[in-house]
DNA sequence: CGCGTTCCTGGGAACGTTCCCATCGGCGGC
DNA sequence: GCCGCCGATGGGAACGTTCCCAGGAACGCG
C-alpha cells in the first residue's frame, strides 16, 4: 500500500485549480455545471479533478451556503421494521428533490434520542423528521426553533410541527367489522398497553363494538407490543368463562404471542378462534404465520413526512398540518367464520 | 407562532460573545470546558448560550478541525434486522469513544449504495463502515484513499480495508453436528443460493457431512434467503424418494418457508423432521416459531468493526486485518431425535 | 515596591467552499 | 471604427468555528 492510502490527504479545490491552470472560482463553477464556463476549460477541470480523485467537501459547502441539502431522520428503533418502510418513503421523495437522507437512532432510549436529535441539529440538516420518538415535547419545540420538524407516527401537538399518522381508531374498527361480518360476536382485544397508537386502537375497538350492538361482548386483556405481551393477554382471555371466538391483537408481534397461547390451549386458528393483527409487517406475510392484519401505509407515511418537510423548506409557513392516513384490512389465513356450534 | 419559529435564525458564537460581553474565543473555550476560563466568565457564557438557545455549528467545527467526530455507516438494507444489531454494536463502541454515528442506506441497489457512500465521503466522516454492501471493490478501494474503511459481513480483500465476518463454514458444521448428535443421518440442506455467506455454508455442510461419514446422505436443494425460497427448497426435498429426517435452512427466513412446506405435507416438527435455521434473528426466537438456529454474533461484529475503525483513527496503519467471529448453536423447539421408526 | 510568573483574555488566521463583483477581451451595430 | 455589451475569468469576502499567539492583570516573593 502506498503512503497515500495510509495518511488521508484530500485534494481541495485549489489543488484542482492549480493542476488545471485556472482559478478556484472556475473550478467551482465547472464542477457544478454552472453556465458561464467555456467547454475547453470545463473539460480541463473535469480531467484534473478526476486525476486527483477530488471530491467536493460538503462541510465547507454547507458552511458557506448555510444549507446542507440534507434531511435528518431520527428513528427510535431500527429493530422495528416499521421504520424501514417509513424510511423507504422518505428516501424516495428526498432523492427526487435532490436531498440526501441521514439517519440517526436512539435505540429505544430517551436520552439517546435527545442526543441523536442534538447531533442532527448541530449538523445543520435542512430539516428533521422524527419517527415515533419518545422525545419530550419541549425538545421537539426547541428543535422547531431552528429547523422544520415533522413527526411521524406520533400525533403530538407542537406549534409549527407537522405530523403524519395513521388512523388507529379506524384500523381497529376495520378489524372488528371484518370479524363481525364473518359472524363473530365475542370479539376480544389484546391491548397494546402504553405503546404508541394503542390508546386510539382501544377506543376504536370499543366504539366499533358498540356501534355493532356488541357492547356487552367487549373484552380487553392487558398486553403490550411484544410477542410475550400478546401471549399473556391471550392466556388471560382463555381462562375466562366464555372464551372469545375472535381476537384483535395490539400489533402483529403480539399476534404471534396470541398464536402461541392458542396452540398451547389446543385451539385451532381459524377454526376455533380467529385472529387479526395490526401493522401488516413482513412477519404477518410469512406463510407460516399468514396473519390477517391491518395494513398501515408506512411508505406513504414516509413520503408524506418528506413532502411536509419540503413544503416548509420551500418557505411554507403557517400552522402545523396534521395528516392522517387511512389503514386497510389485509385478509389472510387467520380469520374465518366461527365454527357452527 | 412567533416569527422566530418560522424563519430559522440561529445564534452564532458571536451572538453569545456579545451577550456575555466577552470574546468569541472565550465563548469557544468556555463551552468546551477548556481549562483556562475563570468560573465567573464560564457561568456568564453558559447563561448567555442558554438564553439564546445557542447550539454549536458542527459544520464549522468540522471544517476547522478537519475532523467530524463522526463515523458513517452504510447499510445495504434496513429491512434486514441483521443490520440493526450490527448497528447496536457500532453505536455502543462509538458512544464510548466520543464518536457519533451517521447511517445511510442503499436500499439493496448498487447505484444507490455508491451514492450513499459518496455522501459519507463528501460529508467527511472520520471513518466509514460498510455493512454487507454490494459496492464494487473499486469504489471501496477509492474510498480507502481518503478515509479508514471497514467491511462487515463481507470478506472482500481490499488493500488497507479491515473486514469483520462470521465463520459461515463453521456455523454450518455446528448445525450438522448437532443434528448428527441427535441421531440424524439423512440431513439435507436448503441452500441460500447466491446470498452472502451461502457458498461458505454449503461448503461447511458438505465437509461436516463427509467428516461424519455421511457423505452418501448429502442432499442439497436449491433455495434462497427468503421465505419463498425455503418453501421451494423444502418441497423439492419432500418429493424425493427418501425424505430427510432433518433439514438445515440457509437462514431463519428460509426456515419459516421450510416450516410451511412441512406443515402442508402433514409432517410434524420436530417429531417427523428436525429443522435448523441460521442467524438467530428475532424471528427464530418467537415462540410460535421457536427455531433451533445458528447464532451470528452480530452485535459483536458491529463492535469489532467500530474498534477496527478506531484503531485506524488512532493512527493504526499497516495491512488489513480480517477478523472472523465464531457462530454458536441455539437450541429451541425444532430439533429432536428422529422418531424411532 | 519592582519584577517575574502564572492565569486569563482577545485578536487574527485558517479550514474549503460559494458568491458577488470587477476586469478583460472580443464582437456587433451604427 | 468607436462604443457598448456580453461572455469568460479571477480575486476577495464570507460562512462559524478552533487554534495559536500576544498582551495584560494579578499575585507572590525578595
Amino acid at each position: 500500500m502506498s503512503e497515500r492510502a495510509e495518511r488521508a490527504w484530500r485534494p481541495t479545490i485549489l489543488d484542482v485549480a492549480a493542476r488545471a491552470g485556472v482559478s478556484k472560482s472556475l473550478v467551482s463553477r465547472a464542477l457544478r455545471d454552472a453556465p458561464t464556463v467555456s467547454p475547453a476549460r470545463r473539460a480541463a477541470v473535469r480531467q484534473a479533478a478526476e486525476e486527483l480523485g477530488y471530491r467536493p467537501n460538503a462541510v465547507a459547502r454547507s458552511l458557506v451556503q448555510r444549507r446542507s441539502h440534507t434531511v435528518g431522520v431520527m428513528v427510535s428503533d431500527l429493530h422495528n421494521l416499521f421504520f424501514a418502510e417509513v424510511l423507504d418513503g422518505v428516501e424516495a421523495v428526498a432523492a427526487g428533490h435532490g436531498y440526501r437522507v441521514l439517519i440517526v437512532t436512539g435505540n429505544r432510549d430517551r436520552a439517546a434520542e435527545e442526543q441523536a436529535l442534538e447531533t442532527l441539529l448541530e449538523l445543520r440538516t435542512d430539516a428533521v423528521i422524527l419517527a415515533s420518538s419518545r422525545l419530550s415535547l419541549r425538545s421537539v419545540a426547541a428543535a422547531r426553533q431552528s429547523v422544520p420538524v415533522t413527526l411521524v407516527a406520533r400525533a403530538a401537538r407542537v406549534a409549527g410541527v407537522d405530523t403524519v399518522t395513521n388512523d388507529d381508531g379506524r384500523g381497529a374498527r376495520l378489524a372488528v367489522e371484518h370479524l363481525a361480518s364473518l359472524g363473530h360476536r365475542r370479539i376480544a382485544l389484546v391491548d397494546g398497553g402504553s405503546g404508541p397508537g394503542s390508546a386510539a386502537r382501544r377506543r376504536g375497538y370499543r366504539a366499533a363494538m358498540g356501534a355493532l350492538g356488541l357492547a356487552d361482548e367487549i373484552g380487553v386483556a392487558a398486553g403490550d407490543f411484544t410477542d410475550e405481551g400478546g401471549y399473556r393477554g391471550a392466556r388471560s382471555l382463555l381462562t375466562g368463562s366464555s372464551r372469545p371466538t375472535a381476537i384483535c391483537a395490539g400489533n402483529d408481534l403480539a399476534a404471534t404471542g396470541v398464536l402461541t397461547a392458542l396452540a398451547e390451549a389446543g385451539l385451532r386458528v381459524p377454526a376455533d378462534v380467529s385472529l387479526v393483527g395490526y401493522d401488516n409487517t413482513a412477519l404477518a406475510a410469512l406463510r407460516h404465520v399468514s396473519l390477517t392484519t391491518i395494513h398501515q401505509p408506512r411508505t406513504e407515511m414516509g413520503e408524506a413526512a418528506m413532502r411536509a418537510a419540503l413544503r416548509r423548506l420551500d418557505g411554507g409557513a403557517g400552522r402545523a398540518r396534521r395528516l392522517v392516513l387511512q389503514p386497510s384490512l389485509v385478509q389472510r389465513a387467520t380469520t374465518a367464520s366461527p365454527a357452527a356450534s
